[in-house]
DNA sequence: AAGGATACCAACCGCGCGCCT
DNA sequence: AAGGCGCGCGGTTGGTATCCT
């Protein structure tokens, strides 16, 4: 018996996704909370399959979504993670709440697996944690935008998916209102009065994003480290069922961690005391 | 300046798992 | 118990941006 499609391939888009998408998945999400993934491009409208639509809400709309570079401690979590569970991302998403599985892994793949390989041709290095320090947190030689982002601390880099949100309602409002308003920008302060903008917004239309809501969600963006404090925005999350920082899954707060507790120590005092600072490597493998 | 090479990342695809009937 | 269905996960691809020659 061959497997069916998980949808009706006749009539569903490919691609991506637009601002109108979007601005649609949101708002409806907002609304009925995110779940039911097979409902929504009937009841939305969207021309789009469900997993589509499930995938783009997970890995590039829902809130509390760090993009941009990866700081050192995040690198060695993933690194010993990934040692530890192998590729199973999702698994090691769980410990970086604010990142995607997606994410971790085209991270992993650009990134941090040519490292380890370089790591491993370089065998000498890796007998010196100071060295291997050095090693692991300078930049690649070329084309790692990121890692030169970050001394800017340049809030583009940290684009939330309030950002994204922000700027799509952005065409969005152009269109429907007056075509000549702003251009496109990206300092803080544009992005600020765009984000009151859209919670402005948000509120006529229904979606119901918040000033605090916002201003937690751009605690994100200016300040990355805060974000490994997750009971920061707990207060303005709560009220929203998987808009937080713990996914649609719920996997965060759950007890269904893998019983990683020694890791999971480290890892916590890592981000306790560390914060985004210089990575150490543990003397635990 | 232009074309090729490389890097990055959003999105797709297919499979497996678990729940429900 | 078995099959159907929906969701989640991991691997992969394709488009775009950036860098190099």
């Amino acid at each position: 018996m061959g497997r069916p499609p998980c949808c009706d391939k006749v009539g569903i888009k490919k691609g991506p996704w637009t601002p109108e998408e979007d601005i649609i998945l949101v708002s409806y999400i907002q609304e009925h909370g995110p779940g039911n993934w097979r409902a929504v491009p009937t009841n939305t409208g969207l021309l789009r399959c469900s997993k589509s639509c499930r995938l783009r809400w997970t890995n590039y709309l829902r809130p509390g979504i760090k993009r941009g570079n990866f700081t050192p401690h995040e690198e060695g979590m993933i690194i010993h993670l990934q040692a530890l569970l192998g590729n199973k991302w999702a698994a090691i998403a769980t410990y970086l709440p604010q990142r995607t599985d997606n994410d971790i892994k085209n991270y992993w793949n650009t990134h941090l697996k040519k490292k380890l390989k370089m790591m491993q041709s370089e065998p000498q290095l890796a007998g010196d944690s100071a060295t291997y320090h050095q090693f692991m947190t300078k930049p690649p030689p070329y084309g790692e935008r990121a890692a030169a982002d970050e001394n800017n601390q340049n809030p583009s880099v940290y684009a939330s998916s309030a950002e994204n949100i922000s700027k799509l309602l952005e065409g969005w409002m152009m269109r429907s209102s007056s075509p000549n308003q702003t251009s496109a920008a990206s300092n803080y302060n544009d992005d600020r009065s765009k984000f009151n903008q859209f919670s402005d917004r948000s509120q006529q239309i229904g979606i119901g994003i918040g000033h605090d809501e916002l201003d937690c969600i751009l605690s994100f963006d200016h300040n990355p480290t805060a974000g490994l404090d997750k009971s920061s925005c707990d207060s303005s999350q709560k009220g929203s069922e998987g808009s937080g920082l713990v996914d649609s899954r719920g996997k965060i707060e759950g007890d269904d961690h893998p019983p990683l507790s020694f890791l999971e120590k480290w890892l916590l005092d890592e981000s306790a005391g560390h914060g985004e600072g210089a990575m150490e490597l543990p003397s635990l493998f």
